[in-house]
DNA sequence: TCTGGGGTCCTAGGACCC
DNA sequence: TCTGGGGTCCTAGGACCC
């Protein structure tokens, strides 16, 4: 990589599912702006998934906070508008944002549903005046997505994600290095990417509270006490990163979990074991659909109390079968659960490999034979028709979902253009 | 009072081997 | 009987992100 400096772009959705919902109901002739009030998306509180998603500005200025109960929410600001999540809409807004941006550099990462790093390094002569190229991306998107983004402008990831952090919504801000001292050393030293609440007590401690503070702290101590974790949010508060915008798709997953908190308690084994089967159901499918087998299968269990834990086992040999993943899940399961009530319930699969080579070596055992047979008709009518088109018979009246946590087919317009 | 779901990466400690 | 130290692998748990 050369020496020369890096034109980066941190895109990010303002309030993202919030502003997803609200311009899809206005274009459905809803009359109301839920932007414009204090609102939230939230998940059902009567299924126990009650918590915020996403806030307006006016719910933010209540103290409201992602991730938290929608009931201490309501005690912030009792008129709060709580509206549920769609998330087949905020996929296909997110799609549209990634086709806009597009137009303007091939060199995209996807970093989530809500974020984008765009590299323009080397394309001055096609865009001369960056600032007015990023104030252009954003009118665009407002006028013709009808929501607004914020965003950041620096030589590096790091700088640009921070930048676009800064006053919200509907945004362009530039971070670079010789700006660091004025716009980012003065905040608190919570606001730098990877310093969370854990670590946060630890720094303060340390007499660190700006991220200046921790900038021009002594490097060694920060590495001794915080190990590479440490020396990483150290260079960040320096404005150090050299890490590449990749192109998203070339990224490979390593790993695939589906979780789910239970709308009841469940007390018995039978259950719990049904439960896992549901769970393994899509993470199988997911994991041949990536065309990877695993080589470690893990489950993961959390108490009514709210405790929580995990049991895994590594594989000698590697599988993408439902049946056999969920065999392994069952006995994980019998090995490490605590009899108490279960609130929710985990599987995740890891070490992933090729599945090329199992592929032409499986049809030494008729039985794996028949069982992957099995697996591929199951996806592929399910593909076609829905989840829930072939279930197991175990679901049937179990009052169970037969597969948790697969996304409903369910369609919506793209987004066009609101005037 | 009630507390989601999808990930990634790191570390500590124990087992085991030489 | 008790005495090393280094390396690797495995597992559980924790921290962080959106």
């Amino acid at each position: 990589m050369s020496d020369k400096k890096r034109i980066i772009f941190h895109i990010d959705v303002n309030s993202a599912f919030l502003s997803w919902e609200a311009a899809y109901r206005l274009q459905q002739g809803e009359k109301i702006d839920l932007r414009e009030i204090p609102s939230v998306v939230g998940g059902s509180e009567e299924s126990r998934h009650g918590i915020v998603l996403a806030k307006s500005i006016l719910a933010k200025n209540h103290k409201i906070k992602t991730g938290e109960p929608l009931f201490t929410a309501r005690q912030k600001c009792p008129e709060l508008v709580v509206v549920s999540p769609r998330h087949n809409l905020y996929l296909q807004c997110s799609d549209s944002l990634v086709e806009l941006l597009k137009d303007y550099t091939p060199v995209i990462q996807r970093y989530s549903i809500d974020e984008c790093f765009l590299d323009f390094t080397n394309m001055e002569h096609i865009y001369p005046d960056i600032i007015k190229l990023a104030n252009d991306i954003r009118e665009r998107v407002k006028r013709e997505l009808g929501f607004t983004v914020n965003i950041g402008i620096s030589n590096n990831k790091l700088l640009a994600k921070m930048a676009s952090d800064f006053k919200k919504p509907d945004k362009v801000h530039t971070l670079f290095p010789e700006e660091i001292k004025s716009k980012m050393w003065t905040l608190p030293v919570e606001d730098l990417f990877f310093v969370g609440r854990a670590t946060l007590p630890k720094l303060n401690k340390l007499n660190i509270f700006t991220i200046g503070d921790l900038a021009n702290y002594d490097l060694n101590i920060i590495k001794n006490i915080f190990k590479s974790h440490g020396v990483m949010f150290w260079n960040y508060a320096n404005g150090v990163d050299d890490s590449e915008v990749r192109k998203s798709n070339r990224v490979e997953v390593k790993s695939i979990g589906n979780s789910t908190t239970l709308p009841f308690d469940v007390k018995d084994k039978e259950t719990a074991h049904k439960i896992l089967l549901s769970l393994v159901e899509t993470v199988g499918m997911r994991l041949r659909k990536s065309q990877n087998c695993c080589k470690l299968v893990s489950i993961y269990l959390r108490d009514s109390d709210f405790i929580s834990y995990s049991h895994q086992i590594k594989l000698y040999c590697s599988t993408d079968s439902t049946k056999v993943i969920a065999k392994i899940c069952f006995q994980l399961f019998d090995e490490s659960w605590k009899y108490r009530h279960l609130r929710s319930m985990g599987v995740s699969v890891s070490e992933l490999c090729n599945n090329d080579f199992f592929q032409s070596s499986i049809f030494d055992d008729p039985n794996l034979e028949k069982n992957r047979s099995i697996d591929n008709v199951m996806d592929l009518i399910r593909s076609k028709y829905g989840n829930n088109s072939v279930i197991r018979g175990t679901f049937l009246h179990s009052g169970l979902h037969p597969t948790t946590g697969g996304v409903e087919s369910e369609d919506y317009p793209i987004m066009s253009s609101i005037l």
